[in-house]
DNA sequence: CATGAATGAGACTTCATTCAT
DNA sequence: TATGAATGAAGTCTCATTCAT
């Protein structure tokens, strides 16, 4: 009654994972009753299971589902750049710090979460998205290696180097972040990782 | 009436804390059950109602409890360090690396996971936890850098880029780690950090 | 999945407060199940939760719903009377202990043993019901005396000795009296009460 | 620790049964717990099982021990009186009236309230205590009728008459009446009630 | 006798899931 | 398809009762 009228039968799942997300992000798996996904979606909960058979696959669905686009996206981007590796590195750093307030943000934090009663899911993630990610990012340092833009360094050692000032400023956000006042931001953090990160790659 | 009464009166808080710690490690909060966990103190599931009126004050007991010691040797360890700064921020970060396998390296990620619902343990952690660890790291820095042994930079934003890699070794380890096969393992990952981390801050 | 699902929906909160009165009545608020209510109903445990949020709850909706109507249906009684006082106040008695065996006769002394739990109860049952319920007989023995049917007195102090022994005819018959062999019966005991206080009364 | 040390040992059930009744009184016998039972008393929880087998128990040594000698004690009353009917009479019930207040004035409120889960205990009740102080209302008013100070009237139907606004009033102060503000008191109603029924028993 | 830590059955309550409409 | 009332398994928490000290 809500939501108008035109609304495609189709967009019922997108529907209800986008509410899903948005309340497990929030309070977490076991946390979120189906009943307010439902609400929030604005349908009844037994809509749901019409798209969904359990809630443990409405989160299955929802990982592997609104992840992918994501990274997909990334490696087109980093695909279709040309420049010297550095000023790669940092477009790439710097667009998946854009990213970081999507509703999908939400997600590594989440499995980091439920990774023990989920294993397959954290297999997936490990292969599917942290393991294509930081070879995306191994690419481009071993590029800037191989034309001598940065010293001699073993490029699969550095990548996880690259990110982990991402990946903890994506988690504190989503979480503790949200419950003390200031904190830098992100623009900061990523400026003065840039800063050392490239020095020290530096011939 | 099969095991005994009256085991280590005082040493029944720890005993439980330790089991509900395990546990909340392997499977989240919300997933283990109290009964779960007396099972594997070694008591009934009512002992554990003698010493903490809940299970979220189980949980805030284990936070509050368990992790300011371990911040607190830290500090004490650096601050009877008195050798040159590289050497100092060496030491701290790989003793913190060598912390990561303890069963308090669970409690970032429960942090993480359970923010939404305990805020005012979001804000202990915080507070108490992560501003006091940054603080111990940016004197460090800050002490390298009047001393001429790092460039001039500013100390407080280095700091977070500095624990950022063993953060996110630490909360790989206990979650998706735990489920995919290798994983080069944290004394890499700290060697080639250190190596580029002095590299960036070098003169 | 053997009984039916839906039956009649709006009677639902109506079967179950019967089934919990029924219950109450012979046990106490304590020590009735809700699990014995609910197969009482005819019903799922869960079930009674759609429609009260407690077993407290349950027991308030009882009491404020079930009482009331009983009372107003005296006062119209009366209300529609015009006959001279003795005969009006004849009647009344009647119509009270002609209600002796209804089911809500129990909630008068749910409240005398819950009152300690229950305070807010306590006072709506004083103040809507046996406020109201004096405040009825007052007038008409007021009536009486107004008409020279009965001698001087204050009218407000013989109501309450009015009804006493309605109302100790009442709790014992739900109680104790259940439990006794024989005992006279309300007829007797009200025939000899009104012989009584009719000549007490007369001029 | 905090009672007198010269405490005599045979004061413990005493005690005990004390404590017990107050919270009894108070909550009912369902919600009272023997932890708290304990703690008014002064003593430990398991210290009650040295005196009484079980909580329910507990419940009918005090019923049938404090009961009755209030109730011995009214009859001696009652047959050392020797003067006129309506005196013995009005001594009989201001008597009672006089006990209102004592801790024991509960034990009926009680017994009221669990005859459902304690028939044995309600059949003592109705014989022990009601059957005797009826027989003894009955044999004032019989030697009242056949001395014509009574008019003929068979006595056995009026005692109940005579004390149950008593009996009401004992009930409510338990009660209702702790959580309403003002109410007349027993002694009007009492004074009311003896007017209206001697008169009702005049020749 | 007395203690009070420990037990564990049992109650209330929640919520994922089902199904008649 | 969609609904939402109904279900019942499962979890948290309470408290009468026990027993080693």
């Amino acid at each position: 009654m809500s939501t108008p009228r035109t609304r495609r039968k189709d967009a019922r799942p997108d529907e209800i994972r986008a509410a899903a997300l948005a309340l497990f992000a929030e309070r977490g798996f076991a946390a979120t009753r189906l009943d307010d996904v439902a609400r929030r979606a604005g349908i009844a909960k037994g809509t749901i299971y019409l798209y969904f058979p359990t809630k443990e696959d409405l989160f299955r669905a929802l990982v592997r589902q609104d992840l992918l686009p994501n990274l997909a996206a990334l490696e087109q981007a980093a695909a279709a750049h040309s420049g010297p590796a550095p000023a790669r590195l940092r477009d790439l750093l710097a667009t998946m710090a854009a990213r970081m307030d999507a509703p999908t943000a939400a997600i590594p934090r989440l499995i980091l979460a439920e990774s023990g009663n989920f294993p397959a899911l954290a297999r997936f993630y490990a292969e599917e998205v942290v393991a294509r990610g930081l070879a995306l990012l191994t690419r481009v340092i071993a590029a800037g290696v191989a034309a001598g833009e940065f010293r001699p360094i073993d490029p699969a050692a550095v990548a996880p180097l690259a990110v982990a000032p991402l990946v903890m400023a994506l988690l504190w956000r989503g979480s503790i972040g949200r419950h003390v006042p200031a904190t830098p931001g992100p623009e900061t953090l990523l400026a003065t990782h840039l800063d050392l990160l490239l020095r020290a790659l530096a011939p």
